[in-house]
DNA sequence: TCTTTTGTAACTTTAATTGTCACGAAACTT
DNA sequence: AAGTTTCGTGACAATTAAAGTTACAAAAGA
């Protein structure tokens, strides 16, 4: 299957909306990341349920932010795209008879639930406001660029 | 795609040739993963390469530990199936030229490394001997059950 | 020589996301 | 009121890597 990019790909617009503050199209997001406006639409439908975002029809319309990407945590934006399966590792098989796959079931679990647990807290860490921050300086940069 | 399961597949036929001593076939392995030789051959190469494991031909043959599983950790396990990829989630395109994206992608994979340290550290952390440990009085109460 | 067993190549199946198309519904514009 | 824009959603094909399957050559014991 093409590897899940919903996470990185919401983000990448969460800082978009912020920054254009109008609404934006599903069109004009899908220019974006490079697809259509039907996936964009179905990608943001959890973001909208969430209330972090807001949807608007007709003209004029389209993706606006309605909370500060302060006080969205990326642990938020996971949760709100439903908290997407993370690993493309599993067990083996579920409820084995054999006693012996059940333990080694069990270890690799245990190790997938300690990878999951620090995956959530590192993005429960971080705001999608700081995010940007380690790269503050480049984006000043290519602002002032731009704008001269 | 079907989840990957080869870590805890081969970790449970670990144990049976540590608990069996003579040579086992893929035949028979394959029955106790429920799949067939073919696939057990493939799985089991990359422990063979790496010296856990030796497999002979003709009658009498199959596969047989050559490494006291009390050397063999569950990381030395996973490495010898060549790392398989851990995540279905991932960036959303390599080299992205727009700064927001590369930021987003830039936390994305902070949160997925550190779930992949801990996921191998993790592993590193017990030898497939010790993976019983937990279920040891369960498995010893089977056994004496069974050889009554 | 015959049988057992591995090694390996080639191909199909599987599962979940991405990508695409279509169309109804809502809201703005004139 | 009519027309245009935009979202919401359902349906289906494409993608990708592992699992599953088949076939057969090669090695080794009987």
């Amino acid at each position: 299957m093409p590897t899940d990019s919903r996470l990185p790909r919401v983000l990448h617009v969460l800082l978009h909306l912020d920054q254009i503050g109008d609404p934006v199209t599903s069109e004009q997001i899908g220019q974006m990341l490079a697809t259509n406006p039907a996936l964009v639409r179905r990608t943001m439908a959890g973001l909208r349920e969430a209330g972090f975002v807001a949807s608007t029809k007709g003209h004029g319309g389209g993706w606006q932010l309605l909370k500060p990407l302060e006080e969205i945590t990326l642990a938020d934006v996971y949760a709100a795209l439903g908290s997407p399966h993370l690993f493309a590792v599993g067990q083996s098989s579920d409820n084995p008879a054999c006693l012996l796959e059940q333990a080694a079931n069990a270890a690799t679990l245990q190790a997938l639930e300690a990878a999951r647990d620090v995956f959530q807290s590192e993005l429960a860490r971080m705001t999608v406001a700081e995010l940007v921050k380690p790269h503050a300086e480049t984006i000043k940069a290519f602002q002032s660029n731009r704008d001269r």
